[in-house]
DNA sequence: TGCGCTTCAGTGACGAAGTCACCAAACATC
DNA sequence: GATGTTTGGTGACTTCGTCACTGAAGCGCA
């Protein structure tokens, strides 16, 4: 079994298509926290994500960080290579939050496979479809959304089927782009009313129920 | 001379893939304020614009509105092919802010276009590119810029080499995403300045200089 | 010319969010 | 245990967004 079967829309590509991708792209592992693409350092392959999550975030020059979207395992990493092999001159950054295991795909493989095959074609594009809903939905969040409704949605996001959420305030802060002290006392108002619990670097959701209402309304 | 000579991306096609082009694709018109596509239109074609300009905006539930970026003439409007070709339910939409005339290129033709032509693929994962990067600048701005800052700039964006701003304030509450009350009072605090005067839909601009230099700070 | 209608702009009060400066726990380490 | 670093808490203040109005400017039309 291939790497390749982890891609819902690369299986079926033709044999020799398919063969001629794996033969000619290579796995590589980054450690956890690597910065894998920033300002001045741009990836000279298409990253295909087996493992592992990769954040893409921005940081303004008064320091604050907005996280825009992540990479997960069985994703591409399109933006990345169009965004730097373009364009140029500005502040977002990749980087991987665990060890990450991902099949890279030189820039030159990439174009031939776009131009021989239709399926990759459409892998590429829905892809890029993705991530730029992805991009219209966080500036809709942030332009539109209050911050109580956001938060309690990112807890939920990230606590996944668990019961408490690993984040200091300051990380979530940078999740929703916003500032350390507008969390902390949010976070105050839902302890208050007894749906959270927290603890230095943690935080236990106790009543799921009204935060999901929360969520979304 | 065909209308190809517009596109810089596009001179270097070979003549083959030239003509192609040419046979294959029409030039359509539609008048001002059309919606060329939105929630449930997906148009069937990429367009190439030749004159005019699109708008594309995003609504909130609540009816607050903020513009994501203008496709002008000489660009392409790729995103939105691509977005509507296979991401689905988002609300934003593209308006034809003048009459405006294009070139439509069946999603067929574009297709063989992508597959057969180096030169054409570099010219649509550089339109991509350049788009995406807009994205994350009115990321940038709505989450990091303050108010005053913003509206300076899009005043003299705006402007462009006019003395006088043909806008009312909710048109430019929408251009940042913001209310217009917002825009009322941040304007008449110019006004009070001396920097602009106002009158019904206008704005004049009278000392340039101190809002250029807001507007980059 | 005067009457209504619609669109645009101004206002005050208030709540939500961002900023600044500073403090106090909790943890890490030596 | 002393020390330094992270993390979180707090108050004062500014900016921004919201709501509910008011009033003025332009337009159509009898």
């Amino acid at each position: 079994m291939s790497w390749i079967d982890q891609f819902p829309g690369l299986s079926r590509l033709p044999d020799g298509i398919r063969s001629y991708l794996v033969g000619e792209s290579k796995i590589v592992t980054v450690p956890a926290n690597t910065v894998i693409f920033g300002p001045g350092k741009s990836p000279e392959n298409l990253l295909l994500l087996l493992d592992g999550t990769v954040r893409v975030q921005q940081t303004s020059d008064t320091g604050r960080e907005i996280v825009l979207y992540r990479v997960h395992a069985g994703e591409s990493c399109v933006l990345t290579t169009a965004c730097l092999l373009a364009y140029e001159d500005y502040s977002a950054e990749g980087i991987a939050e665990t060890e990450t295991r991902a099949v890279a795909i030189p820039r030159k493989v990439f174009d031939k496979l776009v131009s021989d095959s239709i399926e990759f074609r459409q892998f590429v594009f829905t892809a890029y479809s993705k991530r730029i809903t992805d991009l219209f939905m966080v500036i809709e969040e942030i332009a539109f959304q209050k911050l109580d409704i956001r938060l309690a949605h990112k807890l939920i996001e990230l606590a996944g089927g668990e019961e408490t959420v690993a984040a200091t305030h300051q990380k979530l802060a940078v999740e929703l782009g916003t500032a350390r002290e507008v969390i902390s006392r949010q976070l105050q108002e839902f302890q208050r009313r007894g749906w959270i619990e927290q603890s230095r670097g943690t935080i236990r959701l106790i009543e799921r129920a009204p935060l999901e209402k929360l969520a979304q309304s």
